[in-house]
DNA sequence: CATTCATGTTGACAGTGTTAATATTCGTGC
DNA sequence: GCACGAATATTAACACTGTCAACATGAATG
């Protein structure tokens, strides 16, 4: 009924090492979604023109074609590396971070910290791009992959006492906050009339949950 | 160095009542924004036209002009009005809601469901449209006062002992928190693979959220 | 009635997403 | 070595979009 398919199928270099120009761009893919990766951040998602993707790697019009269903479908890709970026971030973060409530302070601080690192590409993972990431499984398992490290630092901090339920919950609460927080100063929602810009109210906020989180603990 | 600035200045009707056709069209510009308001919800912001919008009011291409300076102001009134009827549901909410906990709850899941009932609306609120509504000072005026039913509420429910600061955090994350929701809802993040597609999470999240913020004020 | 000015229309331009038809190369079998 | 099929890139075209300039219309007012 359609059409194309983007019929490539494997990748993994041609055995050599790694000469980056096997076919007749050398691998084109990669090459767009970097392409697109950097025109994102600099004009933002609704100006990212399929076309203007293309030239960027200078390659016609219709070369994309091959390797994207369409427009959607690159969109699609950028924010999938965008979850998994993400997800290496908060990964790191609850390493390095240290124990009990800076540990859950310091995971949140990261996310939003990533959210402003790179403002357009946070938006078109949430919101932009496509009406529902649902239609790309992908995306889909990437974006739930990212959300782990939070799940698990709670759940942690919450300790194995607390009910399942109630982790749950803590889960999807400190989830949607930093999400919120986010977002809101992404929009510049929070345009802060005097200085105080270094995220002092999202520390306060964090602190604040995550504290009275704790005390809940102690005290059922 | 561009043109046109929508000459149009008074409205207020022609004095007589309300004919509902008084010059060439009757009141375009409000038709305008209805239409766009219907397409929006039923195919999504990024598929919305200005051309589409103009069909859909029986009026030709380039009439809309005439009242919006292009289709980024257009999408902007929208917004607002958007942000006029969230904030009106909030009111409403808070007014019909009781005391103590039972506010805080009734408050955050009322703007959820506004969220969930209009959900190309809401996308368009936060997110999509433009990059930053900093350049429409009128939406950045009614999304700042639709946040304040949620402040003025939290506010309460701490008490005036509450230091102010902290005050200021709790409405933050409150509002964070309940957006935060909100958005991972409409992305379909919260896919629920067993039923429970009531909100539950959302509302053991706000609870949880609401009473161990209680507890706070009690054990300093 | 004539003028004026807000409003609506037509036509055009550049740019977009997408597709079909065509040309080019790569890998591989002979 | 060389022909062949598959993968990849190009060109041309279509319908659509946002936007503007030039023109037409009509309401209100002198």
């Amino acid at each position: 009924m359609n059409a194309k398919k983007t019929r490539n199928g494997n990748r993994t270099a041609t055995r050599k090492a790694a000469p980056a120009r096997a076919y007749h761009h050398g691998d084109l893919r990669s090459a767009l979604v970097s392409a697109a990766a950097a025109l994102l951040e600099r004009d933002g998602a609704e100006a990212l023109s399929f076309r203007a993707v293309a030239r960027a790697a200078n390659v016609s019009q219709a070369a994309p074609y091959n390797h994207f269903a369409g427009r959607e479908e690159l969109l699609a890709t950028v924010a999938e590396q965008g979850f998994r970026a993400l997800e290496a971030a908060q990964i790191a973060a609850a390493e390095r971070a240290g124990t009990g409530v800076s540990r859950v302070i310091s995971l949140g601080m990261d996310y939003i910290a990533f959210a402003i690192a790179h403002p357009q590409l946070y938006r078109l993972m949430f919101g932009v791009g496509v009406a529902n990431w649902c239609a790309y499984p992908a995306v889909a398992e990437a974006k739930h992959r990212a959300f782990e490290p939070t799940r698990a630092v709670l759940a942690d901090y919450l300790g194995a006492a607390t009910p399942s339920a109630t982790r749950e919950a803590a889960a999807h609460a400190g989830w949607g906050l930093v999400h919120g927080l986010a977002m809101l100063r992404l929009d510049g929602s929070v345009a802060d009339r005097a200085g105080s810009d270094d995220l002092e109210r999202e520390a306060a906020a964090i602190e604040l949950f995550a504290a009275s989180l704790g005390r809940m603990g102690s005290a059922p």
